[in-house]
DNA sequence: ACGAAAAGTGGGAGCGCTCCCAGTCGGTTG
DNA sequence: CAACCGACTGGGAGCGCTCCCACTTTTCGT
């Protein structure tokens, strides 16, 4: 009564075999590309899988290699800095694109809370992926060290601390903070404050290290006053320039972790009557979008985000098929992309 | 000589019996929370499992089962759209929110170019997953209907027209364009423009249907030069900006069917000097981000993105458990934010 | 107290694949 | 011409689970 066509039974290596006269061995050989099988036997098969719309059954597949070409991308964050960051979004694209010309699938697994991380656990535990991307880390984050543990090939975005023991990638936090303050240096500035990210994380102590450096560089005594500890967030960035405004009213300029930190610190500016760049120089970190949206338009220091997603990629895709090997690092170049903030 | 705690085979539902003094059949009972186990048998079971550290295998699982436990969100857009919109970022975390407590998990699949989408049809036809989400719809989309042919099961967050056949989720976008529409009127402007979406998606067709209903429910005449159809970027936001200046110099008010497109707009009426909201006043769609950062920041039509991503998980999760079910739909209300801009 | 229904249980069959080994069959070689 | 070798091939075994059925034990009703 009804077409056929799209019901019943997916057909299974078996009826390929039947179909093209061989055994199973040899269509098995011929779908996984293995050597070691006849022309004639090869074009047999390839004839009855497109005729037959033959597709492999993963599961099965996956019951005996133990491989499920799936791989896991965990962004272990709080509500709010998902919806604010793209930088998240531009992760995704570059590990998409890396692996697009692969048969490995994207699980994406937020961690928000407690009961997500046990989730996760027992996820991984249950090795329904070959390999896990973790972005955004914490020093004190459980999860690599758990990963770790049941050695589960796992690739970071950033580290835990200068020295990581896993293989991760990261971008010139230090040099890119550096470059911003030279920046600000030679433009005059003199009294340059920063807002630094979470002090938990190796990304908010680099950026806050090449503040540092670069003042140290130029001789000038650095000021602990001038260092607002912030939380990558909107609103922890403008807290942080009342404070600093606060402890030290003749601020010229400020070097904010992140765009959405530097945001906020301009709000904060602009409610005090202090006009950027004229009185104060913002610049930012991450060159997002809202870099481009802010009024005056912010300063950055771009990192290539994209870049660090397809390259955790290619190393966690290096570490499944070799795992035996040791672990390594990259370290991607920052540029400042110069506005009218500063 | 290494420890054994983390080595070897994980230990299998045989193992769980053996230890526990029962069969198979109860521990997978005990385990899937099947009735019929005895109190004294499913204790046996259970102190086994913590001892073991028992996990069950899908793949095995899935093999029998033909279910995957898995669900995919499917996201066809061009690069340049992904960077720019926390559209995505907000269905993901409903997505993910919904999921949550359920043994689901979510794999992320980009559609960027024709490969992409081959790679999906494969996929897809392989049952890696057990239901599709789809986001970001075009009319002549193929996904749907590819879908919908090999009976998987599929929720939509938008339609392809308005009589949709796949079940869907969508936000009052007619009405929300009205209210921001009559919000201009109420406002005293007389000469309101539209931006449009694409008009070979839903969205595009509905946003200008309600500015066109709002119009001409207060009786005003439709002037056709009064719209311009651009593509959701920041771009094609101010060109169409500048064609209609160009075509209609008196225009005092544009409604823009996202934000973005809306910041784009603001940028070619401050070059051309014209103030906002004193001469025109502007309003977005989609209280996205961006809103906040423009200056003057942006009136905008608010679409509860997050609530429709846990919205399309319900229905798929439905859709999944009872695959009979006439298809259904949901409506979504949209509020407007004013702000400074209109 | 006795049979019947209900409740609980064990384990065979089988999901669709890969792995591997024993074979088959030409074509060499001495 | 026999012995041998390499290239191919078929199919058994088994991955870890669920499903189901036959079986045993309990719990009733009368």
């Amino acid at each position: 009564m009804s077409s056929p066509k799209h019901q019943g039974q997916r057909p299974t290596l078996e009826a390929v075999a039947e179909l093209a006269g061989v055994g199973r061995g040899t269509v098995s050989r011929v779908v996984n590309g293995a050597p070691g099988v006849s022309a004639k036997a090869r074009a047999a098969v390839e004839t009855a899988i497109t005729q037959l719309n033959y597709i492999p059954n993963p599961a099965a597949r996956s019951l005996v290699t133990s491989r499920t070409d799936c791989v896991a991308l965990v962004i272990p964050e709080s509500e709010s800095r998902l919806a604010a960051e793209p930088y998240f979004s531009a992760v995704i694209r570059g590990v998409s694109t890396e692996l697009a010309d692969t048969e490995m699938q994207l699980l994406l697994i937020l961690v928000r809370d407690r009961r997500e991380l046990d989730r996760l656990t027992r996820f991984a535990a249950a090795r329904r992926v070959d390999g896990v991307l973790l972005v955004s880390i914490h020093d004190d984050d459980p999860l690599p060290g758990l990963l770790e543990e049941m050695r589960m090939p796992t690739v970071l975005a950033g580290r835990r601390s200068p020295d990581e023991s896993l293989s991760h990638v990261h971008s010139d936090n230090v040099g890119g903070a550096a470059t911003a303050v030279r920046h600000l240096i030679d433009g005059g500035r003199t009294t340059i404050a920063t807002i630094t990210g979470p002090l938990d994380m190796d990304v908010g102590n680099s950026r806050l290290r090449g503040w540092r450096e670069a003042l140290a560089e130029r001789g000038a005594a650095v000021d602990e006053r001038l260092v607002a500890v912030a939380d990558f967030t909107e609103e922890g960035g403008r807290t942080a320039m009342r404070d600093l405004l606060d402890r030290v009213p003749g601020i010229d300029a400020v070097f904010a972790a992140s765009d959405v930190m530097a945001a906020g610190a301009l709000t904060e500016l602009r409610e005090r009557g202090r006009r950027v760049p004229d009185d104060v120089a913002v610049i930012g970190f991450d060159d997002s979008v809202i870099a481009r949206h802010t009024t005056p338009a912010l300063t950055s220091v771009r990192q290539p985000i994209e870049a660090i997603g397809r390259s955790i990629t290619r190393l966690l895709l290096t570490e499944i098929a070799e795992p035996a090997t040791a672990h390594r690092q990259l370290v991607l170049p920052t540029t400042l992309v110069v506005r009218d903030s500063a």
